[in-house]
RNA sequence: GCUCCCUUCGUCUAGCGGUUAGGACGCGGCCCUCUCAAGGCUGAAACACGAGUUCGAUUCUCGUAGGGAGCGCCA
């Protein structure tokens, strides 16, 4: 049996970084077994879908490179299948109409919570003959009462369900367009989806929806429900945590393959591993090993891991990131250092793309944000004379390479009889407005001979006397 | 309220009856060092609680407590 994996996000607005999870371990069971990953557009409601989050969504699953077989499809479009089951359900007595209005539903629940029972449809449209005037019915599907659903979950193991907390649940709206649990179960069913990995808010639905599928007639798919990821605090993941929306941490300038890999471990793991690459991720995956309690997201680590990828990635391959983050930030790559040079020498010292370009401000523009208390303690009077001669040395060396500038720095040092920090820092104050750079070598040889001259010159000559 | 799920350092986790309870992020210290990083070494830090099973429980069972989800003509 191939493995079938489906990701069926609805589009009611941006993809949340729980959702990328959900999809990645779909996808992943799926590049694991060599089978294939469905994405499904569910956007049966109306009201709250919007084309522009299907592109977001689209936008973000191509971002992130987890590819879909098939697809995608949009429920919209296949609304006359769902009439022709649910035609079919009716027929064969599996469902039946219900007449009941939202306000006689909602004084039963209230009663029966009232009476400390689980609020659920009471069946009182079962056995109903004849329908009532005027009133459009929903379908309701007919629920075994008796009995125990047993869920063999991948992730949680055996769970047991008794029918008789179960109800009737609608799978028509009295407008004619299915619920959720009609749609998903028709469509796993026509796509032929062996396996469902989704957010453990659907296991206790996992039953009734397994009822559908027999009465459907269509296989029943494994399932494997994934915790949630909860914010920093443990509740709830939401807006008011961060970022959610994994486009923001694009532009946040974390790269894709680091949040793929970040959200992998979280509840996932293998050994002592941390870092894994895609292919890895996708050899060693095992839904087995997943846990199943919440976890919680962590930033730090997350910047943790996308630093070891900024050091690990090919520059070549980062750097229409970093111009992307250059250009936001209003600088001209003219003006500049290659991006790839810019990326060889602050990949070390930055946690994201975004960082990396704000830390090269400098080195596209005059500095902006001088450190002032960083002047007037490198900047000093005792300078002058190192800082003049190394201005002399300067004009003179063979190339404007790291090695030349620093066998220049070096000797100004020892001329000057101090260390090469009291030089070096100097420097980087002059050149940087700040105290923190590559090292200076390197900073001077990207900053380039002119605008390290001219801003060495501009430094002495504001030097206090 | 009812049903279901979850519970190892602050966080992510390893562990699958006998371990000095391991690793990672973060935090502290030391080393390296022109700054910041990176790197190396190192320190503090956990089995929610109570019964039971067992020669022996972090590990198995049951309770308790705490957390979460579901209970819509939302998905």
């Amino acid at each position: 049996m191939t493995v079938k994996t489906r990701f069926a996000p609805s589009p009611t607005g941006y993809l949340h970084i729980g959702g990328v999870r959900t999809a990645l371990f779909s996808w992943l069971y799926a590049r694991h077994h060599g089978g294939q990953f469905v994405l499904r557009i569910e956007d049966t409601d109306r009201e709250r879908s919007t084309q522009a989050a299907v592109d977001a969504i689209l936008e973000a699953m191509n971002w992130l490179g987890l590819e879909h077989d098939e697809g995608p499809y949009y429920q919209t479009a296949r609304m006359d299948r769902y009439r022709e089951l649910a035609a079919q359900l009716l027929e064969a007595g599996s469902a039946y109409h219900c007449y009941c209005s939202r306000d006689e539903l909602e004084q039963m629940r209230a009663a029966q919570m009232a009476r400390g029972e689980n609020p659920r449809y009471d069946g009182r449209c079962r056995e109903r003959q004849s329908p009532v005037p005027g009133v459009s019915p929903v379908l309701r599907f007919r629920t075994p009462q008796e009995g125990v659903t047993i869920v063999d979950d991948l992730v949680r193991g055996r769970v047991e369900f008794q029918n008789s907390e179960l109800d009737d649940l609608i799978i028509m709206r009295s407008d004619g367009s299915p619920t959720f649990h009609f749609g998903v179960v028709v469509d796993d069913g026509d796509t032929g989806i062996t396996h469902v990995i989704r957010g453990d808010d659907h296991l206790n639905n996992t039953p009734r929806q397994m009822h559908l599928i027999d009465a459907l007639g269509f296989a029943r798919p494994a399932y494997g429900h994934l915790p949630m990821i909860l914010g920093p605090d443990g509740a709830k993941l939401s807006k008011r945590h961060g970022a959610v929306n994994v486009l923001e941490y694009r532009d946040a300038g974390y790269l894709p393959d680091a949040v793929l890999n970040y959200l992998a471990r979280l509840g996932w793991s293998h050994g002592d591993q941390e870092l894994f690459s895609r292919e890895e991720m996708i050899r060693l995956f095992d839904i087995a090993a997943v846990n199943a309690s919440a976890s919680r997201f962590d930033t730090g680590k997350l910047n943790w891991i996308n630093q070891q990828y900024l050091r690990s990635s090919n520059p070549e391959e980062l750097a229409p990131g970093l111009v992307m983050q250059l250009e936001r930030a209003g600088l001209d790559l003219r003006n500049g250092p290659p991006a790839v040079a810019v990326i060889e020498a602050y990949r070390e010292r930055a946690t994201t793309l975004h960082d990396i370009a704000g830390s090269a401000h400098y080195l596209y523009a005059e500095p902006v944000q001088v450190d002032i208390s960083a002047i007037n303690k490198h900047l000093t009077a005792t300078v002058a004379g190192p800082l003049s001669l190394l201005v002399k040395r300067l004009a003179e060396v063979a190339a404007w390479t790291r090695a030349d500038i620093h066998a220049a720095m070096t000797a100004v040092a020892a001329e000057c009889g101090i260390g090469f920090g009291k030089l070096g820092q100097p420097v980087r104050v002059a050149v940087t407005g700040g105290t923190v750079s590559p090292p200076i070598d390197v900073t001077l040889e990207l900053l380039g001979q002119k605008k390290t001259f001219d801003r060495l010159k501009q430094a002495i000559a504001r030097l206090p006397s």
